[in-house]
Parts: C-alpha cells; structure tokens; sequence
DNA sequence: GTACATAATATTGTATACAATATAATTGAA
DNA sequence: TTCAATTATATTGTATACAATATTATGTAC
C-alpha cells in the first residue's frame, strides 16, 4: 500500500531538485546547467529537464540564453534591489491580509516551520534554514489566502536566497527566529500595525547584511577548475 | 536587406499568437486548447506548443490539468477578487516609483500608448482597446524600473482581462481614456499622491464593473454547439 | 431505452532522432 | 609564439516516434 504513495511526478522531481539545489547553495549563481549531465543526474530525459529550466527561468531563478544554455541566476547589485524592494511592498500587503486571516491552526503550522528552522540554525545548517527562512515567508502568503501574492513571492524569495548568497557578509541574519516569532506574535494578534513594522525591519535587516557596491562574487569557476586535481 | 529583419521567432510567435487571442477575446475563458490543431494553425510541432502553453500556464492565463490538456483560464469570483487585490497593491507601488523616475521619453511613449488605445475605442474595436489598456498599465512598471513588478504585472493584467470577458457588464470602461490621461498627467507632474488617488480610483472602476455573484459565463459550449448546425 | 462493460479512438506525456548553433581544438602562416 | 582560419566536437533547438492516459463509441444485458 505505501508503494502507492510513491508516485514520481517526475517533470515537478526534476523541477523539485533543481530549485532545492539552487536555494541550499549547492548550485552557486552563474553555474551552467548542462542540459545532458542533469538527464544523466535525474534520470529523464532532456524533454523533462528543459521543462524544469523553462519553469525555473520564469520564476527567475535561471537564465536562458538562447543557443547557450541554462545559468543559475546572479542578479546584478541594482536588479537585487528592485527585487527587494517588490518584496518590501507584497510582504507588507500580504503580513495585513494575514493579519485578517490567520486562523489557530495557521499559527500552529507557522510555529511549527520557525521551529524546523531553528532547528537547522543550531546544527549549524545555514542553507537549509534559509531554504526553511523562505518557507516560512511563503506560508504567510498562503495564510494570506492570496493566491497571485504567493505566485509572485515565490519567485521574489527564491531571488532572495540568490542575493544574500552573492551578497551577504555572513551573520547578518542569525537573529532570523527572533524576528519570525515576534511576526507571528502580531500575527496572531491580528495587530496589523505592529506586524507591518516587524516584517519592514525584518526584510530591512536582510537588505542591510547586503553590500551591492562590490562586484558579485560568482563562484562558477569552481567546475572549472575541478578536473585539474 | 528587409528580408533579415524578418527573423522568425518560433517559440515566441506561437506564444504571442496565443496571448493575443486570449486577451483580444477570440478565445474565451473555459476554451479548449488542443495540442495538435494549434499544431496546424501555427505551423510548428507540438514541442514548440506544448512550450508556449506551458509559459502560458506560469503566467496563470491558462490552466493545464495533467493528461486533460490546456485550457484558457477561467478565474473564479474569488480569484478574481484576489487577482484584482494584488494588482492594486502592486500598481500604487508602480505608479510611486514611475512618479519619482519618469523621463520626457517615457511620458511621450506613454501618450502615444493613450492615443492608439483611444483610436481603438474609436473604432469601436474594444477587444483591442482593452489590450491596449493593459499595455499601457505594463509600461508603467516599465517605467518604474522594476522588472519584478513588471513581470507580476504582465501576468495580473492578462487576468484581468479574462475576469472582465467573463464577469464585466458593458460600458463601465468607457470612462479609461480619461482617467489614463489624468494618470500620466499626475505621474509626468510627479505628484505621487495625486497618481495614487487616480490609479485607486482608475482600478475600482474596473471592479466595480464587475459582478461577481452570478456564477460566470464560460463559454466554452459554442464549440460544443458547433457540430449540431 | 438505460446502464454498464468493453473496445476503438483521440490526446497528452516522455523519449529519442535530427538540425542548427556555439564552443573547443587544430592547423598553418606571420 | 601568437594570431587567424578552419575543422571537429559539444550543446542547444526542433521535430518526430512511441507510451500512457483519457475520451468516445460500440455492444450487450436488463
């Protein structure tokens, strides 16, 4: 019986491995996707990998340059503040919605998410909790019950990770849990001002660990120089 | 020489070819899209369909149910509202931003977007008018300068025009002409808080025209129909 | 005639084959 | 050696072939 729940959707797989190895940093900006390894990697063939480039190209996340291939994205320093900025306004939008229904069980299954991400935090894990960072962000949307709103900041957040990746110098998020559960207590509250201002100084806090005035460091090299050992 | 300018696009035509009849309303809300017969009319293979169905389905203006097939988007009174929610968030934080960054340039395109969609009305051509409406509202995020707002707002504005063929009741956008010409004049002025208050007022007309609460016409059965003449 | 079961057809899902383009390697000349 | 031109290779773009699923049609029992 449990065989049964095994069922391989394997385009949203590809898609699904592709998008994990983007957001925990084990696919850095810049890298290029080759069409062939990923067939080998996953097992499908390059039909299915194409559709997961072409998915993952509209949620911004990857490039496509025609004849040249897939590129996990590195948004330039000014293209990085556009995106936080979009995320700024729909997460402002979205935290008062939220504030309007949240119900019991949204609290709980928010908790639950702040918890996972703790939990990685205190392994040491960084990627994964910033993966779970971002889960916990698109579970307000969807607590949000906003549909559009979860569309567009699944993308934003993904972007997110890029940019702190490319950009960030180091520890400026480690107080990541404090700044969720004081969200989710105004959440819950139903206190839309005081839930506004904590997620402002939250994803303040993300833009402030940023310095755009240095140029990206794109870590692509590192296949290229691996088959020199 | 004209003959280069020509370069066929393949991927994008048969894309654009389908965003055109969808939001020209000559493919209703509900409509089938059969693989094979776009085959024919756009002369290239399913691969190249399946692709722009697939970008169309990320742009949320077609739906794709796993071996069913794809289908013009048909939003319900509900996502419709959400839709209409997320679009006025995002576009006063566009028109904000189009305040502070709006060139000569940009005002002049602006007012050429105006005239083509009034000439269109003129003609009583108001399937066009409405795709140009919407063109014009995209190119204010253009102006914006922020490309993630651009791109929420292509997919926003295409459902838009999906929710007013199915749930509008004539002439409530008669009045669009006017209040994009108000629009660009508080935007060239930059005065964001006029420009707000119009695209506020500019957008609830829109829904305001619209009647959620009978349950909306797809119509999707004139095909249906067809066979019995 | 209706309802169900079964077979025939049509449609979508995936993999592969071929074409077009870009990248890398090789050769030759200065 | 260095640069350019050319060939060879690798990679992406598109079309087709086959597999899996859904839809329709047919037939039979009641």
């Amino acid at each position: 019986m449990s065989e049964l729940l095994v069922k391989q959707d394997a385009p949203m797989d590809a898609y699904r491995q592709l998008f994990d190895g983007i957001l925990s940093q084990r696919l850095a900006p810049g890298t290029k996707l080759n069409e062939v390894e990923l067939t080998l990697l996953f097992g499908v063939s390059r039909t299915l990998i194409r559709q997961a480039l072409q998915r993952l190209q509209l949620e911004q996340v990857v490039e496509i340059h025609k004849n040249r291939g897939a590129f996990v994205a590195a948004p330039s320093p000014d293209l990085a503040q556009q995106i936080l900025l979009a995320r700024h306004t729909i997460e402002l939008a979205v935290v008062n919605l939220a504030c309007e229904r949240c119900t019991a069980g949204d609290v709980e299954k928010l908790q639950h998410m702040i918890n996972l991400e703790q939990s990685a935090i205190d392994q040491g894990d960084m990627a994964t909790a910033l993966r779970r960072s971002g889960e916990f962000h698109l579970q307000l949307a969807i607590v949000a019950r906003n549909q559009p709103f979860v569309h567009a900041l699944r993308g934003l957040i993904s972007q997110t990770s890029l940019i702190i990746t490319m950009y960030s110098h180091g520890g400026g998020n480690a107080c990541a849990r404090d700044e969720h559960s004081l969200l989710l207590a105004a959440v819950s509250a139903g206190d839309q001002h005081r839930a506004q201002q904590q997620m402002a100084h939250h994803l303040g806090h993300i833009a402030a660990g940023c310095d755009f005035t240095q140029s990206p460091q794109v870590a692509n090299l590192k296949g290229a120089f691996a088959h020199l050992s």
